[in-house]
DNA sequence: TCATTTATGGACGATTCGTCCACTAGTGAC
DNA sequence: GTCACTAGTGGACGAATCGTCCATAAATGA
């Protein structure tokens, strides 16, 4: 574990990589659950590792991108599934665990700066999509098709849709804040989709 | 960057309030939709208003406060929903107007923007709330009580959740896209929603 | 050992930001 | 209609930040 703070190192000279590149990602990380995604500039950053700023600008190609290395270096953000042979457990056991990083501290919140900034930042975007939206959709996608072929989920129904419905939804309770993220908000998105919303009075197609 | 659009005025002195007023809420609209939200800078608007600077520093908090004003000055979100009996019928026209809302030109770019922005920015985040997502939730949640009212939904189900399935899953394309919104997806989102996705195989009755 | 590579501290111009000023035209009371 | 008051205008200013560029010196590898 790292010393809280700016570390403040003196001589001139050359470092050997892999260590000022962890002392980077290690201050990026710490100013990113300190101060949001606003404290992070190569400025900042350099200053507190007690680097050069232009070794950052060499390395990375924005603060954003920095950022984002430095988050996933942080949480080391665990992809796994479970699969227990039953999807609605599946599903409960992983949107519970999305529920509680993004409900805890400042998970949620950097996740949300991160969102926010790729929205006015194409490089971040693309970086964004490449190392987390793509193989999290791609685990929960691959969850419902398993699904699909134990028949516990209909055939004719697009994986990509749910992963919509379910994680999507909890997103938009994230970046749309008005009501509460919660576990049985969770709870509730899983029933819904499982046994439908029909009412008697409703036209049958 | 060419000058168009730059409306150069002349002379001291105070002009009429509401005359500024319009024409800064009309320069910020063309900004926003040509450069998007990285353009609006009080600096530039006043420019393009022919306006003083200190008059917006006045006036507005932010120049992303100014941004929202102006976005919803420009579109005047028609925030209508029909009502024709047929909660499933409603809910596809409205959906599917939200859908061409944010798929055309820049219409969900800027929306994009302005949550990104909002993500670090409270005052913003506060705007946006009152102004935009609390009301247009209400309207959707409206709808779903009637239908609840009709027998055509369940009376047990959180209408609440119900729009964070609907508009929350296509909030979830806009601002992390990996896969296309298109008219079908809004369909897929209300036809599993309707009707269940449960299998035969399911566990569960 | 020694030539090469590469990070360091520091400094630089350029840009943008927020504030302040003197000036003057619009506004409203009388 | 006059006149004092209000409020927007142009311009300028210091502060802060950005991206870039040095000369220097430590690490690297042959």
């Amino acid at each position: 574990m790292s010393e809280q703070g700016v570390a403040v190192r003196q001589g001139r000279g050359r470092r050997p990589a892999a260590e000022v590149r962890q002392a980077v990602l290690t201050a990026a990380g710490e100013l990113l659950f300190e101060t949001g995604l606003t404290g992070i500039t190569f400025e900042k950053v350099a200053q507190r590792a007690g680097a050069s700023k232009m070794t950052l600008y060499k390395w990375w190609p924005s603060p954003g991108a920095l950022a984002l290395e430095a988050y996933f270096a942080a949480v080391k953000a665990s992809l796994a599934f479970p699969d227990t042979g039953d999807v609605e457990r599946d599903l409960t056991s992983q949107l519970h665990a999305f529920v509680h990083l993004i409900t805890e501290q400042s998970g949620g919140r950097v996740i949300a700066e991160l969102v926010g900034a790729a929205q006015t930042d194409p490089d971040l975007a693309s970086a964004f999509a490449e190392s987390y939206t793509r193989p999290r959709r791609q685990l929960a996608v691959d969850t419902f098709v398993r699904a699909q072929e134990r028949g516990q989920i209909r055939a004719d129904v697009d994986p990509e849709v749910l992963v919509d419905q379910l994680w999507g939804a909890c997103y938009h309770r994230l970046l749309l804040p008005d009501q509460p993220l919660t576990l049985a908000f969770a709870d509730a998105l899983i029933r819904n989709l499982m046994l439908g919303i029909r009412g008697p009075a409703s036209p049958h197609s």
